[in-house]
DNA sequence: ATGGCTACGATCCGTAGA
């Protein structure tokens, strides 16, 4: 059982890569973000040609979040219950004994600012929904984008990023609070390269110079994180021509 | 030098991403 997460950056420009890398790597759950188009706009036929079933939580220009199975999915659920958002950032779906939740965290912009305070009680209200997913379903996978790099080493340029966005202590702290939930960072089960990241700036040939973050990531409970039995990210579809600005990340986990 | 790409939607620039 192959899980994946991507944030592809525009569902309609990034779908023939997607439906590549979908023939090429064979994921059996996948989550997206930043669809950047509402939900009719979807392309579901092309994903069901594909083999995957398909849940999405769409909106028009901004955000977005759908997530693919190839076995069916079931108690969909779109939004963080009882937290009011015009933005389509999570949604969760039962995939066999599975309850997957696939998130697009806010970015935040720059610390201090009211996206950054909207990024913080968006956590916290997250935090508050896990916990109570966790509590009926103790086989939970938690995967997105979650722009927090939870450590120095997940920082091309740790020095230079220093208290800024995506990697500022209160923004850590929110990505502990979720790890205290029970929640293990899959990819981090695991020996890893140095320098390992799922995202890279499109300016300064940023990808090219390896200055990335690592900011996408798979929470497992710890079922599932006993179970897993590797954790990667995929480079290929960033080295293509027109590439999402982010890459996949793996995890894998015994039957 | 606080920029540099990319996508989107409304136009030929502004907003947002990270």
């Amino acid at each position: 059982m192959k899980l994946a997460t991507w944030n592809v950056n525009s569902i309609r420009v990034r779908l023939p890569q997607l439906l590549d890398w979908l023939a090429a790597a064979q994921p059996d759950v996948v989550c997206l973000q930043e669809l950047k188009t509402e939900t009719p706009g979807f392309p579901r036929e092309a994903l069901e040609a594909a083999g995957y079933a398909c849940a999405v939580n769409g909106q028009k220009t901004y955000n977005g979040v759908a997530i693919l199975a190839r076995t069916p999915l079931s108690d969909i659920a779109a939004d963080i219950p009882g937290f009011a958002d015009e933005q389509k950032r999570v949604l969760t779906a039962t995939v066999k004994d599975m309850r997957v939740v696939c998130v697009y965290c806010p970015n935040g912009q720059a610390v201090g600012s009211d996206k950054y305070e909207y990024k913080l009680h968006w956590f916290a209200a997250l935090k508050d929904y896990l916990a109570a997913e966790l509590s009926r379903h103790p086989r939970l996978v938690v995967a997105g984008d979650f722009n927090v790099a939870p450590e120095d080493r997940d920082v091309h340029d740790p020095k230079a990023w220093e208290g800024q966005v995506h990697v500022s202590e209160p923004e850590r702290g929110a990505w502990r609070a979720l790890v205290a939930l029970g929640l293990q960072d899959g990819f981090r089960l695991f020996e890893q390269p140095e320098k390992s990241f799922s995202w890279w700036d499109y300016r300064m040939m940023g990808f090219r110079r390896n200055a990335g973050l690592r900011i996408d990531h798979i929470l497992l409970s710890a079922p599932l994180a006993q179970a897993c039995t590797g954790a990667s990210i995929d480079k290929a579809p960033r080295k293509l021509e027109r590439p999402s600005d982010h890459a996949p990340v793996l995890a894998e986990l015994r039957a």
